[in-house]
RNA sequence: GGGCGCGUAGCUCAGGGGUAGAGCGUCGCCCUUACAAGGCGAAUGUCGGCGGUUCGAAACCGUCCGCGCCCACCA
């Protein structure tokens, strides 16, 4: 006892190490420090072998959630482990425009104001979208640096500008002269809030309760029954359409019938698509706003009338004129009762419905000149690069969602009738022409010249991303350098939105190469409960607060270790916690470590000469190096950070510094090989955790090394040494300790209490370890009077406790029974296998082994028990 | 209507033909000089139901029940 204290006091100097860890304060200067440093520069003129990963860029909207910080935390922990792996590492930062996002958010900034973009004019409400962009995207960066994201600030972009840009035109120019960019009169999916078209994948649909009327079309002998959820798209409709084999509308078909409420009458037209199973198996036909009726309608010549404006207001003439959509659809349904026209009055259905998935507003499709994507060839080349191997998505079923998805496209709506974006930089003159412009091309001038007022979907800069951020069109040293990308990590609910288009556009844009090696697809943060994080809901959290209190490498630990491939990743507070306890943890140890004179300094001890307690350790250090290589070369983010957890906590911490206790109080060159032991473990180990829980690391490993950084520093190679003898022989030492310290337990004898005791080792390997089990169980020398009252046969060697008379026998007896039931039960379980010839005869060796030697442990353990409860004195 | 996935300890989830695992939580003892943000010990499951394959099934197959997600132009 006095003897550790002078140890400690006399040999060693205090370490520099604050004794609490205290995240905060950990964690505060280092990133700068590293920035400062250079560190996370990517050097396009390395020799070093590339590793490149883009940030999926966050909208300039918004701060970071949860959502962000778990990709960034993979992201970041991939990135940090190929640095020390030699690669020349490029984590590219940025922020996406975020089109009608933003847009949005700046209007409702307007409308506090009473103000409508309207009122500002289009170039007036671009400058203030720019500067409200100039005011809250640094909030992004702040977080990102908090966390301790190692991206190249000096590269951060943003896709509105002027190289993106360039870049963006330049493509769109070079899909117009392929002609895989055209323009159309087409039915679109319109949001009559955002008043703009949007994409098909912009649509979200939903199970909505809606009202099915059955209206009688037609005069005297000339009738037939349609039923809708959309009455007030009648006013549109050009033609009623059956099945060509209905009996029951044979007679109609060719005729016209008068078209309620109106003064036209429409044809009857044979379409297969209409299901004459379905309601009355007559389908009224609105060609102008129902994309399935539009298509009817080009199949059968029929004009489109549209009804609707923009707002979805009515605008076809009449009583109906001005009321909303669905206002007119009671005005309507009302004015056909009035006429005897409901035949059948409305009946609840639920329906698939569209909303815009932006402000939920239920969509409106719409007759309407947009641009679009020939998707065709490109998405067969994105379907293609996957199918042949040329990029592999981890986890690899969502390659079936992507296939799905490409090899059904249809074609993309890219125009946006918005006015924050890329503007489609196409020019109309006076004289019907129309002019693609590329990057370089002057502006037409003349009378009459005017530019297409849309603007583009604010996906397709973002398709851009993985090169547009390296400089292209230009051909720079950091394009030839950093693409293709070698990993993109990003969420899979923007496989369709985002990593499609980055396969179609490039491939497309570089001649083939695919824009990535691997597509690793992550769940979503969800709360403690799995239930999904939303504002409305109230259990959404704001990364910074956990931050705040409990370090980013607690919230980074946290994240990773849920992150199994693929699944949705829930996470609580409480694990929070529970992180920052690990790394406070890891603080200590190493504080012990550090007190007790571990060293890296000079070569490892030859093996020979090394305890087996350091063989042991060592040995596991290497298989450990080995298993996480090998869990982050498969993504698997989760396993290699809890077996981190576990060996640095279980086997490192709880197990192997305690054993050097018992070394160093010894002292002696043993105490010295330790020292160095001891210093290697913990040298690896941080190295090991660093990619995932950069800044804890970071403070100890240059503490205990004094080198300048663990950021740079070499990740480690497994040593190869492994010692399964010494491996056997630690567990069993431990064996026997728990054993003893379960019996101590069950005793009542409290964890500090001495117990005088007679160990009997020799000819057990647990020999030379006396003195830690001694020192383990707080078991003294036996002194005069020993008189031993329990007696724990263990691994062949016995260990004597004179409890003078304080022992608990019924509890031991109750023990000991359970323990014997449980041991003949095994037997019983043994036998029964072992007798068995058809499992004796199909049944691998190893397996006949393994229930030999339970059997053989459980005669053992008879044995053992049977002479603990002889030992036991009467009750 | 198609496709995918999931139902394992109180909660959240790993595992995966050969004696049921982790984190958090629970119970008991302890401020043992790195750490009470800690140590030691303990309890806890007919691995969704039913069939089948197998020497052996929580795992493989079939089926049913219950959940989730993605896709789809059925008025």
């Amino acid at each position: 006892m006095t003897e550790n204290t002078q140890h400690q006091n006399s040999s060693v100097p205090e370490p520099e190490l604050p004794k609490t860890y205290a995240p905060a304060e950990v964690e505060g200067p280092l990133y700068e420090r590293w920035v400062d440093r250079g560190y996370f520069a990517a050097d396009a003129k390395s020799e070093k072998p590339p590793y490149t990963v883009v940030i999926p860029p966050p909208n300039v909207t918004g701060s970071l959630h949860l959502g962000h910080a778990f990709e960034h935390t993979l992201i970041d922990a991939l990135t940090r482990r190929k640095r020390m792996q030699g690669f020349e590492t490029l984590w590219q930062p940025g922020m996406d425009h975020a089109g009608i996002a933003t847009q949005n958010v700046v209007e409702r900034e307007l409308a506090k104001e009473g103000k409508s973009r309207h009122d500002l004019g289009r170039e007036a409400f671009v400058e203030r979208v720019w500067q409200w962009k100039n005011e809250s995207g640094g909030q992004i960066s702040g977080q990102m640096r908090r966390l301790g994201d190692g991206v190249d600030w000096d590269r951060e972009r943003f896709t509105m500008d002027e190289g993106l840009s360039q870049a963006v035109k330049t493509l769109f120019k070079k899909l117009y002269d392929d002609e895989l960019i055209y323009r159309a009169e087409r039915i679109i999916n319109w949001c009559p809030r955002c008043l703009t078209a949007i994409s098909d994948i912009e649509v979200e649909y939903s199970e909505d309760e809606g009202e099915l009327v059955s209206i009688k079309y037609g005069e005297g002998e000339e009738t037939l029954v349609v039923a809708t959820t959309r009455a007030e798209t009648m006013l549109g409709d050009t033609a009623v359409a059956v099945h060509p084999d209905d009996e029951r509308y044979a007679h109609l078909i060719g005729k016209r019938i008068k078209l309620p409420l109106t003064d036209r009458s429409i044809p009857v037209v044979a379409d297969t698509h209409v299901d004459p199973e379905f309601g009355t198996g007559a389908v009224k036909v609105t060609p102008a706003h129902d994309p399935n009726d539009f298509e009817i309608g080009q199949r059968h010549d029929l004009p489109n009338i549209a009804v609707m404006d923009e707002h979805a207001v009515i605008t076809a003439h009449g009583p109906f004129q001005g009321l909303d959509r669905l206002e007119a659809r009671s005005a309507i349904v009302g004015a056909l009762r009035a006429e005897g026209r409901i035949v059948a009055e409305k009946r609840p259905y639920t329906h698939s419905v569209g909303h815009c998935s932006r402000c939920k507003t239920t969509v409106e499709p719409r007759l309407s000149m947009q641009w679009w994507v020939k998707v065709g060839p490109l998405a067969k080349a994105a379907g293609d690069a996957v199918r042949d191997g040329k990029v592999k998505v981890h986890p690899q079923e969502m390659e079936k969602r992507y296939f799905d998805w490409v090899d059904n496209l249809h074609d993309w709506c890219i125009s946006r009738q918005l006015w924050w974006g890329h503007r489609i930089p196409v020019w109309y003159g006076p004289n019907g022409e129309v002019v693609c412009l590329g990057p370089d091309d002057e502006e037409p001038t003349g009378e009459g010249w005017t530019q297409d007022t849309d603007v583009l979907d604010t996906w397709f800069s973002s398709g851009l991303w993985p090169f547009s951020t390296l400089g292209w069109p230009e051909q720079t040293e950091s394009l030839e350098k950093f693409y293709p990308n070698s990993v993109l990590v990003t969420g899979y609910d923007i496989l369709f939105f985002w990593v499609a288009r980055m396969m179609m556009f490039g491939l497309y844009a570089m001649d083939g190469t695919p824009p990535f090696h691997t597509i690793v697809l992550h769940g979503m943060v969800r709360d403690q409960f799995g239930k999904k994080m939303s504002k409305s809901f109230g259990n959404a959290v704001n990364p910074l607060d956990w931050m705040d209190k409990y370090g980013s490498d607690a919230l980074r630990f946290t994240l990773a270790r849920g992150a199994n491939p693929g699944t949705d990743v829930p996470i609580g507070e409480d694990w929070v916690q529970g992180s920052r306890n690990f790394a406070n943890k890891i603080w200590n140890a190493t504080r012990f470590a550090l007190m007790n004179g571990a060293t890296v300094k000079g070569e490892l001890p030859p093996a020979e000469r090394l305890s087996a307690t350091d063989r042991w350790i060592l040995s596991r250090l290497g298989s450990v190096v080995a298993e996480v290589d090998a869990y982050y070369e498969d993504y698997q983010f989760a396993k290699l950070s809890d077996a981190l957890f576990h060996f640095a906590w279980d086997e490192v911490f709880d197990w192997y510094v305690e054993l050097t206790k018992t070394t160093f109080q010894e002292g002696g060159q043993a105490a010295e090989d330790t020292k160095r032991v001891l210093g290697e473990v913990l040298d690896v180990t941080l190295k090991l955790l660093h990619p995932v829980v950069p800044f804890v690391t970071e403070t100890l490993w240059t503490t205990l090394t004094g080198n300048e950084s663990l950021v740079i520093a070499e990740w480690p190679a497994d040593s190869g040494f492994r010692d399964e003898a010494a491996e056997r022989e630690i567990e069993t030492l431990q064996q026997v300790i728990t054993e003893v310290r379960r019996f101590r337990s069950d005793q009542g004898l409290q964890p500090g209490q001495k117990v005088p005791a007679r160990l009997t080792l020799d000819g057990t390997a647990l020999a030379p370890h006396e003195a830690a089990i001694r020192q383990l169980l707080r078991l003294q020398p036996e002194g005069e009077g020993f008189a031993a009252t329990a007696t724990l046969p263990v691994s062949g060697a016995t260990v004597a406790l004179d409890l003078s008379g304080t022992i608990d026998v019924a509890a031991e007896r109750k023990r000991l029974a359970k323990d014997l039931a449980a041991a003949e039960k095994e037997i019983t379980a043994a036998d029964a296998k072992l007798t068995n010839e058809a499992f004796l005869a199909k049944a691998p060796d190893h397996v006949v082994d393994k229930i030999r030697g339970r059997l053989t442990k459980a005669e053992a353990d008879i044995e053992r028990i049977k002479g603990q409860l002889d030992a036991l004195p009467a009750a």
